[in-house]
DNA sequence: GTCTATACGGGGATAGAC
DNA sequence: GTCTATCCCCGTATAGAC
């Protein structure tokens, strides 16, 4: 079982290294940390990977490989309307089961200006946003949506709210009276419920027949 | 001037700690990496601070007092929607002015679970989160809002695209096709102005005489 | 209050045995 | 491929002169 062995011992890195930069950040995460977490030597992290910086960067590359597809099926709705709705609830749910993913993420935003996130934030314009706005302008077409909207940026606004609830938990415990250990699924569902329908209120066309 | 030299070495060192903290984070930011940018010896930290994580308290503490001053003026507009409006105009217009805010925090949120930002959440929470759901009741009474809207969470979207549209800068410059510097002053204007009409239009009653 | 000098630990990374 | 041992640097923090 070597081929088995090998690969096992390269994920468990990546495994172990992709928690630990998600609770801990990039810097203060230690080779020695992620090689007991791995209950693997350190220095097979050097074999694989040729150093902690090129190690961070796979962790990155793997996040994004599923985080588009998990938004995919929203696209296939009957209704712009539906797509939207689906999109925000496929990807509250994707961030809620994978917490390092937007952390990750966030913090290379601000760590690094996301010098290493190049490939991720393209695979997530490619794959979700311009989705997203395809689905809006196909809205404006069909006059269920209003037309003086730019679409770009109503899909940002659309995924802000999405992505702000998932990163700034803590803050949002507070600010809804919770604590800042009190959002539950169930306050998640109903934020999800909530940002899908402000939306589609936002775009939504006052005289439809237009 | 012993008294005005005391003083400034410490805004000194909290000066140029909150610059490299925002910049390079907590962990990589180093005692002597500060002491060099504030032009003192790095000794002084430990004789005004006592640690490097007491340092770092300082300044989240020192950053949140000016965070709630500048929107609070938008609180004496004569309607809820102007309210909004200038809320979100002075937000923008601050957080663009002293990006530190906006990393630190969110830094703060992902690399320690917002546990030294507590005071901070607490003041952003009582100064501009609860004001801001204040206005959105009162437009809901007054009837120009819809009251099948929890207040609350359309607080949390409200805020959401300023954050997002900040701290995800890089990504949205992408998103938007401009690239990842591609982000200037006039379109910053622009989704300014369309996230308070994107929440006014969220949270405008479609039956006015309801 | 400000500086110099230094202790001390822990970090990333490498050499080389097996 | 995996492990042991270790180098060397750089980090925080302190002691003590001025």
């Amino acid at each position: 079982m070597t081929t088995t062995d090998t690969l096992s011992a390269r994920d468990q890195i990546l495994d172990a290294a992709e928690s630990l930069f998600a609770s801990k950040g990039f810097g203060p995460s230690t080779i020695k940390e992620i090689g007991a977490r791995a209950e693997l030597n350190p220095a097979l992290l050097y074999y694989y990977f040729g150093s902690k910086e090129e190690l961070y960067q796979a962790v990155l590359l793997r996040l994004g490989e599923g985080l588009v597809a998990r938004g995919s099926a929203a696209f296939e709705a009957a209704t712009p309307a539906e797509s939207i709705r689906g999109l925000v609830h496929a990807q509250l749910e994707f961030l809620r089961a994978h917490p390092n993913v937007p952390k990750l993420v966030v913090r290379e935003l601000v760590d690094h200006d996301a010098r290493h996130a190049q490939a991720v934030i393209l695979q997530i314009a490619a794959g979700l946003f311009q989705r997203l706005c395809g689905v809006i302008e196909r809205g404006q077409r069909e006059g269920s949506f209003r037309r003086d909207v730019e679409p770009r940026f109503a899909a940002v606004s659309i995924i802000a709210q999405v992505v702000y609830f998932t990163i700034a938990r803590p803050a949002v415990g507070v600010f809804l009276g919770l604590g800042p250990r009190g959002i539950d699924a169930a306050t998640t569902d109903a934020f999800g419920v909530h940002a899908g329908e402000f939306a589609l209120r936002a775009l939504s066309n006052p005289e439809p027949a237009a």
